[in-house]
RNA sequence: GGUGGGAUGCCUGAGCGGUUUAAAGGGCCGGUCUUGAAAACCGGUGUCCCGAUUGAUCGGGACCGUGAGUUCGAAUCUCACUCCCACCGCCA
């Protein structure tokens, strides 16, 4: 959520940012509106003022007949205030749904652009593997040493479900056990959270602002529960209402949680494997920091994440995406994408968002600025450390010419095996 | 799931219709004293919203778990909900 402040004296800026983003929210409606409420507001508050002055003179009044008269009196304030009080609260209801609407304004430097085709690509690492064999995307390998089950996924639980078994399930916690362990020494605390949220929790997180995405979400009604879609959305909200020491700033978490997503936009898309998936592990990072360093913590994210793909040595790249590819909540966000060889294409592994305060006010999360003493937001960034998705990477990118796929070498001490091969 | 108790400021804790601008103690900050510290003493100690001057200021409103209600007036009375604690039941 945006301050209402800042859209009142950057009416025009506001307006161009959510052009850029390619959403559309009316902004002279809700300035009208704050316009409506700021006047009510004012009028309840005087006649408050004229009651709580009269209240208090009927408590010194001694007469019982001249109390009685003031009694009244004091009635017919309390109607005028009671009668205005409903249209208030309508004109506030209206106003905060359109506020929530209103996306985080776009970091400076952001590209602008209408679609996906337009992120910029920053930079490329690692060497592509050349290979003398027809290379097999990872379903294929995965056939071979019964890795994944998506045909009794589906029997099971329907589309977009997958059973990762035998050396493949082993490999998922060995990534997460490496990136857990070098997180750990870079400062941040591990964390398992709840995978459930509270629908007040994923509202100020602003993923349920709109139905478009609501629809994203597993919900269920008779708890007022979502599933989260990334434990982000259960980091978030754990110091809503907090305010945090400034000599504790940075904070930052390493969270493994499972992810829900309804895949709602998605119908055709990777429909083969488990690429996409309605249910995925991923261990995720978290920051709480000042405002003046999150420029700097989202290159700190950024650098992380590809410091764990160099020492798996997976082919990269890094991608700027475009004001018209992430979501509302942030600001600027910086994908990662992994090379892989069965599809000739980059795919999507990791993405880092800096949400500055978009998220912290709404949750209430504050810090005490030493300089001028006033409490101010906190700025919240998340970035992925890994998901399943990279496991899928090293089985295309480590494939060998017999079928059989070679372990990373900072792994192999974790899975306790070199090579997955047939048995 | 059942029964009982509870929720008040940074913390402990009093208040159970109008001298509450929320007692008292502790903590914290500032000051006096001191070579320095401690002790003692004195003063201060929230957040949010609206408005005016827009400087560190002033006026008004809201906030005693949350939401409704009763009343001229609610921390205080009524109802619902949430959470916490204890005991019982069940359970990885």
């Amino acid at each position: 959520m945006l301050d209402i402040k800042f859209i009142r004296e950057n009416k025009e800026a506001v307006k161009q940012n959510i052009a850029n983003r390619q959403m559309s929210v009316d902004i002279d409606k809700l300035l009208d509106l704050d316009e409506q409420r700021r006047t009510l507001l004012t009028q309840i508050e005087t006649l408050r003022a004229e009651q709580n002055k009269a209240s208090e003179d009927i408590s010194k009044e001694k007469h019982t007949e001249a109390k009685e008269s003031k009694i009244k009196k004091t009635k017919e304030v309390k109607e005028k205030i009671s009668s205005s009080e409903p249209l208030l609260a309508d004109i506030e209801k209206e106003y905060e749904e359109l506020l929530r609407q209103v996306p985080n304004m776009l970091q400076p430097g952001v590209p602008v652009g209408k679609n996906e085709a337009e992120n910029v690509v920053l930079r490329e690492v690692g060497d592509k593997l050349i290979l003398d064999f027809k290379i097999r995307d990872y379903m294929e390998i995965a056939q071979i040493h019964d890795l994944i089950d998506t045909e009794r996924g589906a029997k099971v639980s329907g589309s977009r479900f997958g059973y990762l078994k035998g050396a493949a399930a082993i490999l998922e916690f060995s990534l997460f056990k490496f990136a857990m362990d070098f997180l750990t020494r870079e400062g941040f605390v591990p964390v398992i959270p709840p995978v459930m949220i509270k629908s007040s929790a994923m509202a100020a997180m602003g993923y349920i602002d709109t139905e478009d995405d609501r629809q994203e979400r597993y919900f269920f009604p008779e708890d007022d529960l979502y599933l989260v879609g990334t434990s982000e959305q259960s980091i978030g909200p754990m110091h809503a209402d907090e305010i945090i020491g400034e000599k504790d700033l940075p904070c930052r978490y390493v969270s493994f949680s499972t992810c829900f997503r309804r895949e709602a936009g998605s119908y055709g898309k990777d429909t083969k494997g488990i690429l996409r998936t309605h249910q995925f592990d991923k261990l995720e990072m978290f920051s709480f920091c000042r405002p003046e360093d999150s420029v700097k913590e989202h290159k700190f994210f950024v650098s992380l994440e590809e410091k764990l793909m160099q020492q798996l040595e997976l082919p990269y790249r890094v991608v700027q995406l475009c004001s018209a590819d992430f979501a509302r909540p942030s600001s600027s966000t910086i994908d990662i994408e992994t090379w892989f060889p069965g599809e000739n294409k980059y795919r999507e592994t990791h993405s880092s968002s800096n949400c500055t305060d978009f998220q912290a006010r709404r949750l209430n999360i504050r810090y005490k600025n030493k300089k001028t003493g006033k409490l101010e937001f906190v700025h919240m960034l998340n970035g992925t450390a890994f998901s399943q998705r990279p496991i899928l990477a090293i089985l295309e990118n480590y494939q060998k010419k017999d079928g059989s796929v070679e372990i990373p070498e900072v792994l192999q001490k974790l899975c306790g095996f070199k090579k997955i091969s047939r048995a």
